[in-house]
DNA sequence: TCTGGGGTCCTAGGACCC
DNA sequence: TCTGGGGTCCTAGGACCC
């Protein structure tokens, strides 16, 4: 059997544990620059405000129903999340941290133990930690997904296990609220009076294989109860990116170098951190895609590097010479991304024959060791690239970080 | 004025091989 | 007049997730 384990409104009810005044009230989470909503309190839900929506359409609706808003604290909902992670591990069994919130674990056991277990999840979670629990089981992770919904709105906990259940539900349960089912399926399968996870369930195989690929084939015979999407435990990463999507429109080179700089040693620290090399790294760049005056324009530029590496320097230099290739002078540009992908283990690594390097791979290593070690001990802008230099101010309406800093420790009195 | 960020997987089509 | 058949590998772009 298969159980989601999934947080409930996580990063509203994270906020909640260390600011008892935004409980029991509409609380929402905004994405960077304040952007739009990203996480919502039940109160908040309650309110219809939904996923995505755009902060200042929003602020009256806010202002009148007295909802909270806060800038986003990802530091602080990460450091709770590995909490979360590491109690649930404790009971041993095997399982995969499908995303920040969200967790599955596979027990093969009967389903006495299996709802033993879930409740001991559940209490030792909300009591530890003080986040609540909602948990679906199942004999798919399609389904066990699906269970977790039901459970939202029975008492944080379903079972899929009986087939007479199951297909009552399945016949319940709207297409497009199924895992792996997004718009572009919903439609196909609309336009066919496929409106539950049940009418999915009994289309023939060929016509989906054919209409929705070998994926859309995986959900249908995982919704009969056939396993087709198995457990992925401890996977390696493929790749990292940052991007961010900016207040202001930036139509200077410098100012998107700087900003592409500060990625690169982010970026780089991230991958030193795994840690892995890369192969390849990809710049894009962007204008704003909901202008009306303007029309959309995107780019974007792989570049293979010789070697691959982690050394700051090196990914800097590349990273800034693609931007240069792909800038448009007269372009105003709303967002910029980088990526590495072709992730290497650094002792796999395959040297170049023909490259020579000026400071030699043992110093570039120990340079990058001695940054991040300084980096680590006394706040991660100690040291940075004097190209880099600038500081950045936090947004208004962030909380603390509670958990991860010395000077932000809740005190009680 | 203002609209997120970080990932994975799959497919079609091109380049290339003998 | 008439131009094969069977593969692999890579990449861009789409779809999807939270």
């Amino acid at each position: 059997m298969y159980l989601l384990i999934d947080c409930d409104n996580f990063f509203a009810s994270v906020e909640q544990i260390f600011n008892p005044s935004l409980r029991n009230r509409p609380l929402v989470i905004l994405s960077g620059n304040d952007g739009c909503v990203v996480a919502r309190s039940k109160e908040a839900k309650a309110l219809k405000i939904p996923m995505g929506a755009p902060y200042f359409q929003y602020k009256n609706l806010f202002l009148i129903h007295n909802v909270h808003t806060l800038s986003t604290n990802h530091t602080l909902y990460s450091d709770i999340s590995r909490r979360i992670i590491s109690i649930i591990q404790e009971f041993s069994f095997p399982t995969e941290v499908y995303s920040i919130d969200e967790m599955f674990l596979r027990v093969n056991k009967d389903l006495p133990f299996i709802l033993d277990l879930a409740h001991m999840i559940r209490s030792r979670v909300k009591k530890w930690i003080g986040i609540t629990l909602s948990i679906g089981i199942a004999p798919t992770k399609t389904l066990a997904k699906m269970a977790s919904k039901i459970a939202k709105t029975n008492n944080g906990m379903f079972s899929l296990t009986s087939k007479e259940t199951r297909n009552d539900q399945l016949k319940l349960f709207p297409i497009e609220d199924v895992w792996g089912v997004g718009s572009a399926a919903q439609k196909k399968l609309k336009a066919r009076f496929i409106y539950t996870a049940y009418d999915f369930s009994m289309c023939s195989e060929e016509w989906i294989r054919k209409e929705l690929t070998i994926q859309g084939l995986r959900i249908a015979k995982e919704l009969r109860g056939t396993e087709a999407i198995t457990l992925q435990s401890h996977l390696p990463k493929k790749s990292i990116s940052i991007s961010r999507t900016f207040p202001r429109e930036i139509n200077s080179f410098s100012e998107l170098r700087l900003k592409l700089i500060q990625f690169c040693e982010k970026l780089a620290c991230s991958l030193r951190k795994i840690p892995r090399d890369t192969e390849l790294l990809i710049v894009s760049l962007s204008t704003n895609r909901f202008s009306k005056e303007i029309p959309f324009h995107q780019k974007s530029q792989p570049n293979a590097l010789n070697e691959a590496t982690s050394f700051t320097p090196t990914l800097i230099k590349h990273a800034v010479h693609t931007l240069k290739s792909i800038y448009l002078d007269g372009y105003s540009y709303k967002k910029l991304s980088l990526t590495f992908t072709n992730l290497v283990e650094p002792s796999a690594q395959q040297t170049n024959f023909l490259h020579n390097d000026k400071i030699p791979k043992s110093s570039q290593k120990a340079l990058m060791k001695t940054l991040d070690h300084i980096n680590l001990k006394y706040g991660s802008d100690s040291i940075s690239y004097a190209q880099s230099r600038k500081k950045e101010k936090s947004p208004a309406l962030r909380s603390q970080e509670y958990t991860t800093r010395w000077d932000q420790l809740l005190s009680a009195q």
